[in-house]
DNA sequence: GTTGCCTATGCAACTGAGTGCATAGCAGAG
DNA sequence: CTCTGCTATGCACTCAGTTGCATAGGCAAC
């Protein structure tokens, strides 16, 4: 499980709320890996009592108050034990793959259709990441480290869009290679 | 969840036991969704419940008997009905994307080791996916339906490795920039 | 002054999946 | 004739993750 150790990371980098968590989740930290605000806060209040995490209340004016987190000796050392930990490489669940093999069962055309929207989101997933890219690292040569492991990670999402997208125009030349007049 | 509409293809191409369904999971359908055969038995349990799959009791000769499941015609419109909803694109899980982020604050030394090693595992995926389509898809020209499907679906692990290797190669290459005298 | 929206935190119930363990038939090696 | 290993099926426990719901402060629009 990596949910505590991406949080650990995103605190490293920069301590924040159970709330601005969940908004990291759905940007940049969110680009290879996901959470819901709910997940967060249980796995938050876990760390807590484990003392990975120190907790502190912050008042705001015009907004409810909050509390920051940050890291903690022992969560520090958690994380470092972790990265000398080897992690398997993630198992594979592509439901498109088993719907691919599914249509010699079935009309192909509603699978065409499915295909082109996943596309579609694999061409918007990809603008997302080459926009953060030209935004967050417009000079390649001159990043610190942790921009420059940013980066290393974000180009990974980026090949992974674009291998994606080249695989359904592959997908889709051969269903339609099957049903030549769809 | 797509493990019943993964069993309901693999029987459709077809029928086997629970035992057999495994190994299918180690193979060709494991190329993109994996399952233990605890999580087979117990769905099969629930899909003959549910009316989805018909059994026979098969005894065997020199071997313990078995279970043989086949799709039953409330399985073959389930699948159909599936075929029809729209599914998301997988969420994205990359323990290693975390890790990379996380020499930020750690030594990349004990990373360096764990990129090798998965760099090592999708090598062997690879190999192991190139010897598949030799064997089994030698000529693509003269392929049936079926096998079209299952070729474009092997294709897609093949890229997903060459590209997984391309970017280790990438962030290997920028470990070693940010450590030279590793 | 109520409605809708954003910030902020959290509980409860359910489900999918993984781990460990148990049982049993049968074969071949030693 | 026991041990090892493959075939074959299954239970129990645990855990991560999703869904739905609840609460509450504050702001702006109408």
């Amino acid at each position: 499980m990596a949910l505590e150790h991406a949080i650990l990371v995103s605190l490293l980098e920069q301590p924040g709320s159970g709330y601005e968590l969940a908004r990291r989740f759905d940007r940049s930290i969110g680009y290879f890996w996901t959470a819901t605000h709910q997940q967060i806060y249980r796995v938050l209040k876990r760390m807590e009592n484990d003392g990975w995490v120190d907790v502190r209340e912050v008042a705001q004016d015009g907004r409810p108050d909050k509390k920051e987190y940050s890291v903690a000796e022992a969560g520090r050392s958690a994380l470092s034990g972790w990265l000398r930990d080897p992690v398997e490489p993630e198992t594979i669940r592509h439901d498109l793959a088993v719907k691919i093999r599914a249509v010699a069962f079935d009309d192909p055309s509603a699978l065409i259709a499915e295909v082109v929207r996943h596309r579609e989101i694999h061409v918007a997933r990809l603008e997302h990441f080459l926009e953060g890219e030209k935004r967050d690292f417009p000079d390649p040569g001159a990043l610190g480290t942790r921009q420059t492991l940013q980066h290393a990670v974000l180009r990974g999402g980026i090949a992974f869009q674009r291998m994606h997208i080249e695989w359904l125009d592959d997908v889709l030349a051969t269903l339609h290679r099957l049903r030549p007049d769809n």
